[in-house]
RNA sequence: GGUGGGGUUCCCGAGUGGUCAAAGGGAACAGACUGUAAAUCUGUCGGCGAAGCCUUCGGAGGUUCAAAUCCUCCCCCCACCA
């Protein structure tokens, strides 16, 4: 079988290593502990970070001990790595809520159980530091000549805002992290994101400074799609990996909508699917590509929200955009179902009649009277105010219950309700339904 | 602390008394074409049941029939000097 950096490679994780030679023979030689810093800037994490994650669940599918570290302390201090603003500074109490919710979302990747994996936070050390020891233990071994030069700093040093002390300090306090774990924990190993090559090589040296031993790091690529974005960026926003706040079915619907030229690549770095078929994919052309974004969605939504979600989003998508047969030659080895028909029973059964598509609570009394249709796109928040409604409403991108609106005022009445619920959709793609509620309670 | 340059609608960025809800570009949204893709073309792109009116150009005052534009004070950013 092939080693963990070549199938890492062979996935697209992989930017740039530390000593290569040595890291495949040190991975090769039995369990090792690696780790990877989290930002806790907000309260979950997103698609963005799925790279860091995803390489993480394979470290520990191999055989090793990944640890995920938060930033309590160096959240302290802001990271300016690649930034162009300075970062708001965060307060130890948002810290604290933000690595909760991180952590309940990593348990869904990594196996937490058992020192299988560990869960750790930098505050823990960072904020007992004294600053003249600091400085006279770790700092000296720091050259500012080589740090101003660093890729990680260059960015803010040529812009006009500048760098200031306090971020300056993040790459010690990084370092000092990796020396940390490689003390108490046997950590030797630090994987992040292309950014934090300078972070990562600074501790790495460190430790050869201090302790005269040899410690690893990979970086990875960061991943755009093809036209340009960011990974897990849209207009609305970021890609949350917490359900609260990126329904599993719009979840669902971000990566269905993966450009063509992504498909293959995505496939390899998101899912767990077997590489030889994935390359498969290549000889796919045209239409015949969306089944793979079908399997794609699926997979990265059952690996982020669990199987039943993945079939809600799967079936609701059925109904809206119509069915989609996944050819049985197609990725084997995903779960996804193939016929194209009803789900097995046992599926059906768990996935109940739950819907995930975006919906809301109308009372019915409500439509004695009628609404109008503008009024009720904005009310459900398929457009932003009454005058984006009215407009979405007159260049004929409404539709209710699968029949486009004529005119904006519209009147919505008992009758356009059926079986209990009204379906809206803005654009092609965007769906809201209504469920009607009987009686105010 | 001194001197100079700035803060414009989601972003970049024009505008230096009325013709300004504010050029241009990007993003976004809708339509057409399609495959829930890309590219392209067309339209939209502050709010208001839409007539007209209201709110917006760092903040607060002021001048004027009229202010993003002029004046005063304040806040913030940048450059150079100290």
């Amino acid at each position: 079988m092939a080693n963990l950096i070549d199938i890492l490679k062979e996935r697209g994780f992989i930017d740039q290593t530390t000593h290569e030679k040595v890291l495949d023979q040190y991975l090769e030689a039995g369990q090792v502990t690696c780790y990877i810093g989290f930002d806790p800037t907000a309260s979950s994490l997103h698609v963005g970070s799925l790279v860091p994650i995803m390489s993480l669940a394979h470290m520990q599918k191999h055989g090793h001990r990944p640890i995920a570290l938060i930033g309590g302390g160096t959240g302290l201090v802001g990271d300016p790595s690649g930034k162009t603003e300075m970062r708001k500074l965060l307060t130890p109490e948002m810290v604290d809520e933000n690595a909760m919710g991180i952590k309940k979302q990593l348990s869904r990747f990594i196996d937490f159980s058992d020192d299988n994996a560990l869960m750790l936070n930098n505050a823990d050390w960072l904020t007992k530091l004294k600053y003249i020891p600091f400085l006279r233990d770790f700092g000296r071994h720091f050259s500012v000549n080589r740090m101003i030069k660093a890729e990680s700093y260059k960015m803010r040093l040529e812009s006009e805002e500048g760098l200031n002390f306090i971020e300056f300090n993040y790459m010690l306090l990084q370092a000092y992290d990796f020396l940390e774990l490689y003390d108490h924990y046997g950590c030797r190993l630090q994987m992040g994101g292309s950014d934090q090559w300078g972070n990562i090589v600074a501790g790495v040296e460190l430790i050869r400074r201090v302790r005269q031993e040899t410690v690893f790091g990979i970086t990875f690529p960061l991943i755009t799609t093809s036209s340009g974005a960011k990974m897990g960026k849209t207009a609305e926003g970021a890609v949350w990996l917490d359900p609260a706040r990126t329904l599993p079915y719009n979840y669902y619907q971000y990566w269905v909508n993966t450009d063509d030229r992504d498909v293959a690549r995505f496939m390899a770095l998101f899912t767990f699917l077997p590489m030889e078929e994935i390359k498969e994919l290549e000889k796919l052309n045209g239409a015949d590509l969306n089944s793979a974004k079908v399997v794609l969605a699926f997979e990265t939504t059952q690996i982020a929200h669990g199987k039943e979600e993945a079939i809600n989003a799967y079936n609701d998508a059925k109904s809206q955009f119509g069915a989609r047969v996944v050819p049985k030659d197609i990725l084997p080895s995903s779960s996804i179902h193939r016929d194209g028909g009803v789900l097995p029973a046992l599926e059906i059964e768990a996935a109940g009649s739950v819907d995930s598509t975006p919906h809301s609570h109308i009372e019915i009394d409500r439509f004695k009277e009628g609404i109008p249709a503008f009024k009720l796109y904005h009310m459900v928040g398929l457009s932003n105010s009454g005058s984006a409604a009215r407009r979405l409403i007159e260049q004929g991108g409404a539709y209710v219950n699968g029949q486009r609106i004529e005119s904006f005022d519209y009147l919505l009445t008992d009758s356009d309700i059926v079986d209990l619920e009204i379906l809206l959709r803005a654009g092609k793609k965007r769906y809201h339904k209504i469920k009607i509620i009987k009686n105010k309670s």
